[in-house]
DNA sequence: ATTTTCGGATGACAACTGTCACCCGAACGG
DNA sequence: CCGTTCGGGTGACAGTTGTCATCCGAAAAT
């Protein structure tokens, strides 16, 4: 028998998997989290042998979660299952030892597959993942990074300046560096983008 | 029996639902659509009682495809199913006359329940929308919306101006109204706030 | 028939943004 | 020890934003 945790944020997706993969017989949903702390509170008391984890939830993110459970030695092994291919989750999913990464466009027969084969050892990854933009990786260093997101929440240059105690001018140019990069006119432009492709 | 159609971009929870709905003796799934084009495509061809519709979709959104049906004259009941309580959406949908709007938070459990209740004549609507922010109104004109549609994707004041026929000055005198009515200080932080809450 | 109202337009000003060329010092690699 | 790289900083310039007061003409309202 698999024993396995979900941790999902939409009630109705978190139910209506819970209900179909308990029709299955080798498998047993031992518990549901709404959000990323309940679901570390519950593989620790649980200890399932599989947690299907959804990235962006409340609290604790999925990944924020799996990087946990890795630097606890957890023996739980993580499924991350997501909406987003964004390439930057899916490397940092990788850093912390995920066991598959799998997109919410799959047909819902996959999903007990994939379980049953992550349990065998394997690892299952959502085909887009391998191909697709995969390999766009992110161009942006992490100071730069750290600024788009600061720009994305509407601050101007002279407050990012205030709140990473840099000088307003060299805000300026790493937004300017930035824009280079991604090849935009605008801050707007690039948050859009970068947002878009997870590098911030 | 009663007939269903669900229109759902997600195959995961498209599929899900349609499994667990299907198990319900009352109820028959007969169409599964990806998108709104093949929702209508599928309803005026399928004649189902009712459809549970998604509102993000590929080609035509939840709310569009509403609308078409309304004013196709369609028999077909609509249920929105979203993960967005927006104000907007609601107040859109309500004009659509759909029979329900619930949202992805809900149980499971309640799903079939309030489709049996949408057969009867009720009107299902989750809680959240009763209550909440519901009552948050779009404070934006629709030029105001228009425009801070257009700023959204990157435009600058002056190719806004450009594609609305509209002078430069005029089109920052906009903005700054918007800018004023959101209590923000900026584009950025005005697109935000004005997406948060489905006013745009 | 005269106010209001309202969408749209101007012009001017201050502040902010984006760009560029260039400077500085610490940290390597050779 | 020297050169290069790299994070950070300056200053200056042009262009864009945001703010205001004010203006115009066409609908509505009274």
């Amino acid at each position: 028998m698999i024993r396995i945790i979900i941790a999902e944020d939409q009630r109705l997706l978190r139910g209506a998997m819970a209900s179909l993969l308990g029709l299955e017989d080798d498998i047993e949903v031992v518990g549901e989290a709404g959000d990323g702390e309940e679901a570390l509170r519950m593989i620790e008391k649980l200890q399932p042998d599989i947690c299907l984890m959804d990235i962006e939830m409340p609290k604790l993110s999925g990944l924020d979660a799996a990087e946990k459970l890795k630097a606890a030695g957890s023996a739980c092994r993580v499924v991350i299952l997501t909406t987003f291919a964004r390439p930057g989750y899916f490397e940092r999913g990788v850093k912390a030892d995920i066991r598959g990464y799998l997109l919410k466009d799959e047909p819902v027969e996959k999903l007990a597959e994939a379980i049953r084969r992550v349990m065998q050892g394997h690892r299952e990854v959502s085909p887009e993942l391998v191909f697709g933009s995969m390999r766009e990786e992110n161009p942006l260093t992490p100071r730069e990074q750290e600024i788009l997101r600061l720009a994305a929440e509407g601050s101007s240059a002279s407050e990012i300046a205030e709140k990473l105690h840099l000088s307003y001018g060299t805000v300026r140019n790493y937004i300017s560096e930035t824009l280079g990069k991604l090849a935009v006119k605008s801050r707007i432009e690039a948050v859009k983008l970068a947002e878009e492709k997870g590098w911030i």
